[in-house]
DNA sequence: TAGATTGTTAATCGATTAACAATC
DNA sequence: TAGATTGTTAATCGATTAACAATC
């Protein structure tokens, strides 16, 4: 089993590169074409594909279409992904109308708020009272669920889904959550994303700085 | 220059631990305690603060209100931070009514939209049409932005902002911006979080399955 | 002082890259 | 066949962890 983050992360990215290839007519691709379109080097394509089994032909490099196929089955692509949403607030309504979801074969079968006022079908899906989540969890299997509640109720909310069967997480709760069975939990904090990338905008700010300064006093060194 | 991601974000979690340390009542604190709290080492939390030439006191551990100021002070916390927002549809127009950006010291200038209907005022931030975005990044000397437009205006929108001197985006379609001049992007590619947690679901699905199948193996060779 | 914690060096671990035999 | 690409092994690189001298 790959238990490497990156490496799954890359199957992504070759994935949703290879439909832009396809649908520019290839057929095959090598591993240095795949590795220019998404920014790694071919040794790198060819040792994850070697990771996860997946062969090409050599001399021939991999067929595009078996090759999306193999990644849609990594990751879970082939069958429609059931998920519930908890937390019909700004984020969570906002979540519940992006299109790239179904796209991508992820489906919200409900989303669940303790709101009244929002107890309603917002662009088809519905909004469940709280009581009935477990239950909802349960009947349909979900593995799923995307948390959006307020940062008070996050981890009493996660608690009592993954009481209910939820195996996975993805949580926007600037929380962290303690996790104490086998529940996988994702989190996108956009605070946290922003202040990361604040630092590495100031840090080649002054580098640049740094290297102006350092070429200044190289000229003025040589005259 | 620190160049390593993990060591920022684990910069904020620290910083966040602190703060909850801090509202506990503590005023001193060892590396071993705050490693506790965000689940790493405290090799891990010392080697950290040591690449930032955070120093703390032998025997005394290191003085929370100094350390919370330094973190602050590297991650950019300690000056409001002005961005703007692109795209005000579902996502962009949750965004700016998102609390969290507030409370961390980020505040959203101004948003822009193509569409008249979406320019007006939302929760005290601004929607302008998008042709004043460019001189609107120049005026106000903004560095950072949010882009939340639709995937097919995305790479367009990109350049626009680049030209204009934005520095970091932040970016939320799923589209892999060609990055010509130095500008940080960070991708926030929700599909692909889903995508990915599955993986790690199914992959601990399947190696319970295996480990349960062992073991039966194993006691039925036993007995 | 004796005991405990830091700061840093060295060791380990894991991921990426380079290199090249296998082979189409 | 000759040439080019794969799949994999070995080498490199970088990050994490362990260990311990310094020292409060």
């Amino acid at each position: 089993m790959v238990t490497n983050k990156n490496c799954v992360l890359r199957l992504s990215r070759y994935k949703n590169a290879l439909h832009r290839f396809k649908s520019l007519g290839f057929f095959k691709i090598f591993s240095s074409y795949l590795a220019d379109a998404v920014g790694v080097t071919s040794a790198q394509v060819r040792k994850d594909f070697s990771l996860f089994n997946i062969m090409g032909n050599k001399r021939g490099g991999y067929v595009i279409e078996q090759l999306i196929e193999k990644l849609n089955d990594i990751l879970g692509k082939n069958e429609v992904q059931q998920v519930v949403l908890v937390g019909a607030g700004n984020l969570g309504s906002a979540l519940l109308k992006y299109k790239n979801f179904e796209k991508e074969g992820i489906k919200v079968e409900a989303a669940f708020d303790i709101d009244p006022a929002k107890q309603n079908s917002k662009m088809g899906v519905e909004v469940l009272p709280l009581e009935r989540l477990v239950p909802f969890i349960k009947d349909h299997g979900i593995r799923i669920a995307i948390l959006c509640v307020p940062d008070i109720a996050a981890q009493q909310t996660f608690d009592l889904m993954c009481k209910a069967g939820i195996k996975g997480v993805l949580n926007f709760s600037p929380i962290e959550l303690k996790v104490t069975d086998g529940c996988i939990v994702t989190n996108v904090n956009l605070a946290v994303e922003l202040e990361n990338m604040i630092y590495f905008v100031n840090a080649q700010d002054k580098a640049g700085q740094a290297a102006l300064r350092d070429n200044e006093e190289g000229i003025s060194a040589i005259s």
